[in-house]
DNA sequence: AATGAATGAGGGTTCATTCAT
DNA sequence: CATGAATGAACCCTCATTCAT
């Protein structure tokens, strides 16, 4: 017998046209900005009208706010926590890994990320900033493996909160280069060239300069 | 040619009223972001009514552009070829008078900021993104530095294209970073473990890992 | 004729959920007022689907009108023409009754009132407005009573039109002054003033002024 | 010199296109009632656009309060104080020309009345009702006379609080009636006759009924 | 009979832009 | 040059009504 309030919601409803509108507005922002998305526009995309949109969402900002926590929460699942136990995978490896996930999957869709790089998402001061929070916690994650490969003698000291800050730009720098061309790279190499960057630099020889 | 004047610029001419246009729209911007910003608050705060201001700005759009254009030009004027001449100084010392100057003129100007790090700004697809072509520029910059240091055998060989984005989103990421908090660190200290982090990264010895 | 149906109503039918509508939108209107009363609002509280609402009524008017129809026939049903006859009751105590009755109905049932003061409710102009008529009929019932009362020497002569009309309003002052305070008066005393302001005046005596 | 801020108002501004909204507005008051009256209907009967209300008005409800207060404010000059002092025109006189000048006013401006008389004016419960307040003006005003009447031995004792109320109804009653007939009566005995039911009521003699 | 997802006209409001003065 | 009243397209959102199931 299956329940039938498994994942009930708010008074919008579920369903294959909630689908289809997100990702109708997913695509518009992709093609106008944020900003510049109407209703207007995410209706005619997904070829319905009005008072449907309204169905399924109770405004034009929690549609965003869902794609926005969509996106987020895939982004989250991509990366891992790196684990230095004895049985685990040299930290490298697991580092290539996440990269990986997290590159493969920006790259494959394009709208989610011009919604990710949108430094200018936050709708309303007043409304909190998903995104922002999210950097955040991401950002925070990357200080604390720096604090712990500190630590451990694998990483030299630094002021790891600017330092976190610089490797996600790196990764974000990386990401927006890419979208600006139309035709990927082999995955692999990219990933290998920023861990290299990031944890050799691009200095010669430790003495150079 | 017809006019021998020095600079045909938007339909309306220049003069004090044009600058004052442009103090109030960034003093606006600053306060409310740029996607709030009205005419109407452009004008109350330049004191002007409001025909003027499409005397001397064809549209709202061009007072923005031509703000991004002067941030870009003084952002361009902080940045300087890295000169590996024998009577010039090392290297890291440019690099890191170069980086003072960036982050002192960002820092100091927020509301510039907030212009420069919003991706969205020109939304039109078919208008040119001056803002990505700087930053297209600056990464060109960079990499033909890191070009010529490989070349001297200063810097160890890699994909001088994605490393020179990396480079460029690590400093963005470093001043997204302090967007967000209201007191600034000593800029100094900043500037080197940015460079520290570009140039070394972040492992203990080359043989860590 | 072509059924033998006692009564042909709207398109649709009757049965125990019409009722259950009509309930439900006096409530309605009793808690939020007429013109917010929303068929969202109506359905919600009947516990039924929107559709079925419209299997019972033709549209959101037709309810109102109905619940209209029937306050007006229960008020209609309260007010009794005062008998003359040898037999009967003194006027004034048939008059007594009468008020009594009528202002009990009203103040029992605000959601009522509030449909029979509101003069807006029936907007078109091409609609009859069932409202006004009952005013109407039960006015002409007024000036005919002050007909009969005249010509048997009980009453003054005196323009009947007008003072069955300054006569309801008197009624419709007091009810429409009651509404605005949380607690009723007693119902005698109060009926009794009015019908001695009705009959007397507020004169001390006749020759005062 | 004339001082440029002698009326300065709110953002919004005066002049004549200030007054002929306020005059297109009252008009589809008075034929589609308050409720139905959209800014759509009112630009269209102003014969401007859209914005250029805005220009005059903050919003749709700020034009009706701006409506009702003018009639109120013009009934409220129309209506003087009872004077009692030996200078004074006798009672009934001073009555009656405040009737006269109330249903005068009334009468020639249907729109006004169908503002006045519509109960269900309040727009939102949460708004004060300025009309209801109005209203319950008068009838305090009326009252304080009927118990100043009383003091002095010219009226009989009664509960004024409702006896105020059934004169204000009284008008109230009389006024709705002639605004359901094309032609007008003559004024002054329409009024002689409002009083002497006010001040004698229906009776015959004293001792009828 | 009953449902409720879908509809779309219409609501109030904003604001970049124009033009007669 | 300068003005600011006027414009109207576009915005987000509501809700009475319909119709395929």
């Amino acid at each position: 017998m299956e329940s039938p309030s498994v994942e009930a919601t708010d008074p919008p409803a579920r369903g294959p046209r909630h689908a289809s509108i997100l990702l109708a507005a997913t695509a518009i922002i992709a093609e106008r900005g944020y900003h510049k998305a109407s209703i207007s526009d995410i209706i005619a995309r997904a070829g319905i009208a009005r008072g449907t949109f309204y169905l399924y969402f109770s405004n034009k900002r929690s549609v965003f706010e869902e794609i926005l926590e969509q996106a987020i929460e895939r982004l989250a699942e991509a990366i891992r926590p790196i684990e230095l136990g004895p049985d685990s995978l040299p930290p490298r490896t697991q580092l290539h890994a996440n990269l990986t996930r997290v590159l493969s999957l920006l790259l494959s869709e394009r709208a989610l990320c011009s919604l990710l790089l949108d430094n200018s998402l936050s709708p309303d001061p007043e409304g909190q900033q998903p995104l922002a929070s999210f950097f955040t916690r991401v950002r925070a994650m990357i200080r604390s493996s720096l604090d712990t490969g500190i630590e451990m003698g694998l990483l030299r000291p630094c002021r790891t909160e600017w330092v976190a800050a610089a490797c996600l730009g790196a990764v974000r720098g990386v990401v927006g280069q890419l979208l600006e061309t139309p035709d990927l790279p082999e995955l692999g190499q990219l990933v290998d060239e920023i861990i290299d960057f990031a944890l050799h630099g691009v200095i010669a020889r430790p003495d150079a300069f």
